[in-house]
DNA sequence: GTCTATAAGGTGATAGAC
DNA sequence: GTCTATCACCTTATAGAC
């Protein structure tokens, strides 16, 4: 068995593609194979089966998505500079990867136990970003909010916007995709601002 | 031709919660048939093909979805007490429907232009809605912020726990789905406070 | 109206030549 | 490593009996 490393990198690369837009279900080997420019067989012998490969793309979807968010929300700083990073850390790299957010969504409902292992790999953990919510509430800094609620709350600002995209541009903004552009740039100060506008006591 | 009004309601029901479930492509005329308690040429027989048949349950979707929105938003009352009845209604709506919002949004992406149709159908528009925050941005009531954000925001903070039921669930709760209930049912009041205490001057 | 049986076409996967 | 050809299965859809 011997890999070519710049075609197994042209599949992945199209595979992400692929299942990121059309979901599992919806995705057909054969267009990821004229994707990468190689036919099915050798798809298969890089990527032994559908399944194979798409659980790769999966993971390195969430690869992706969850420890940068890990990093900043257990950075020493600040709790509302914190907050301040992680929305603007958040909004740029879903910019970066608009498609993986509704990727992961959709796909993780068909198998819920294999993201709780996923996620698990990643080291991703809230925990401590719980307790520093209690702890500034106790302080008095912020108002009485459920860390939980709080949480949800900011994670909703960060990525609907993008997973919902095809309807807000079309039914809240007429159509117009560069002024969603626009809007996306503005969120990554306007998001934090409106939570700690929220919070703040 | 002569259709039995019981027998296409079931499979209406059947296809719903298919197609709800496992998307267009996931889902298969056999499931829904059996979920009919039906057999497949019968499904034929009352909905020609599968895409008739999602076209229609789509249509359904939305229905369901937008109109109700749409009339809180447009009602005569007080500005912050309609932010309370929306965010509470829209939040009741997705908690009786919750596999709604996630269907749509996954869904609409292969084929935007059909949804357009489909919600312009239901008379669904933000404008007046719009216009009514860029008053009270100009009476001082509110902060200055544009409405479109405003909206997006709104919207992202009754939906998107919904969405991701399972990541929220497993990786905020620690698997706990009763509390995951109670929270949802916490937030009918918790989003609206959250989001005046942002705006209110 | 509802069924059984089957057609017609697509899809993931493999065998085997180069 | 990469290809062509092909298999076995699955899925939508229809024909035709009752």
């Amino acid at each position: 068995m011997k890999y070519n490393k710049d075609t197994s990198e042209k599949i992945l690369n199209a595979a992400s593609s692929v299942f990121e837009e059309k979901g599992y279900s919806g995705a057909r080997m054969q267009e990821i194979a004229d994707k990468a420019s190689i036919n099915k067989a050798l798809l298969h012998y890089y990527y032994k089966s559908k399944d194979k490969l798409f659980e790769l793309i999966l993971k390195r979807a969430i690869q992706i998505v969850f420890p940068k968010i890990n990093d900043i929300l257990k950075a020493d700083i600040d709790f509302f500079e914190r907050i301040e990073r992680f929305t603007t850390a958040y909004i740029d790299m879903v910019r970066k990867n608009p498609h993986i957010p509704g990727f992961v969504i959709h796909e993780i409902n068909s198998n819920p136990k294999r993201l709780i292992k996923l996620i698990a790999l990643t080291g991703f953990n809230l925990n401590q970003f719980k307790e520093t919510i209690k702890a500034e509430v106790e302080k008095g800094t912020i108002i009485d909010i459920s860390p939980d609620q709080l949480i949800m709350n900011i994670i909703s600002l960060c990525i609907l916007p993008f997973i919902a995209r095809p309807i807000a541009v079309n039914v809240l903004l007429n159509g117009d995709e560069d002024y969603f552009e626009k809007l996306m740039e503005e969120r990554k100060t306007e998001v934090s601002k409106f939570i700690i506008n929220a919070i703040k006591k």
